[in-house]
DNA sequence: CTTATTTAAGACTTCTTTGTCTGAAATTAC
DNA sequence: GTAATTTCAGACAAAGAAGTCTTAAATAAG
């Protein structure tokens, strides 16, 4: 798989962030129901994204989490570093250390290539971007389909 | 990681093999020993390669495995589905089922254009092909570069 | 102050991938 | 036939990813 389940649930319930107007609060257990992750697990990674600062959290009744303004212009490429680190846009796609210009695999001038076009792309989506895209094309973030960007 | 380890060792053997004019059998003691990869575990990955029918072997002394004709030929992609299976090439990006044009999530489009990019590169490398191209240039299969092409 | 709600933190379990080990079967050489 | 070499097959172990559970800390409302 590209990305792992901790990143690709980060960017979904990231997503789902983005797709709401205002900023106020929500709780990990309507993010979990909603998105039909795991509470517990979901937690621990929202948790990720608080340290570096992409979330803002709020403890107690009426509390949960919202993108911070450093989370609302973060790219999806800012979102896959903080979960996944930087090993899918940094390393030879054989596993060979210090594969490079010099001394290329032979995926390496190809796989820069291809490597480079996930990661302009990834970079090129901002939260606040897709959220805006998302209300006209209703775009998908959940396997039921019964979300909606608002 | 875009591919698993045993793929990323599939794929080293096989063009490790490739790398050797003629056709003659090469004991998967002398391949692990080359490429530095777990005998028993590079074993196992052979063993499906060869189910698959893209390297034959021979039990014995001077035993070993070779590349079969259908191997010879084999793209990188023939043999990334073989050891890995479609998944790469057919999932959503952010796991969604059913995720598509009618119904896309936010990086369906951008992800198909991305995959398609990867898969094609795939597709236009055979294992004969590398091998004309390494002894020209000489490409790197091991960390540590000892490797020749023949 | 007490209770309920919510995130934080971390231990713990489960599952998958990765890697190791042992013995069986086939083949060759003597 | 015997011994050595090699793949085949499958059990087993270790490590990492994924998921669950429990307790603590912060906050709000009555």
């Amino acid at each position: 798989m590209l990305l792992s389940k901790s990143c690709v649930y980060g960017l979904r319930a990231s997503l789902y962030l983005a797709s709401k107007r205002g900023n106020e609060y929500h709780s990990l257990k309507e993010i979990s129901e909603e998105l039909e992750i795991s509470f517990h697990f979901l937690t621990k990674i929202l948790q990720q994204l608080t340290a570096d600062g992409y979330v803002e959290s709020y403890k107690g009744p009426n509390g949960g989490v919202r993108l911070s303004s450093n989370g609302q212009n973060a790219t999806l490429f800012d979102l896959v570093i903080a979960i996944d680190g930087p090993g899918l846009f940094t390393q030879c796609a054989l596993g060979l250390p210090g594969c490079g210009l010099q001394e290329p695999c032979p995926l390496h001038d190809h796989w820069v290539g291809a490597r480079g076009k996930i990661e302009n792309m990834l970079k090129r989506m901002t939260l606040n971007e897709i959220a805006e895209e998302g209300k006209e094309k209703h775009f998908r973030l959940t396997a039921e389909g019964e979300f909606s960007w608002q």
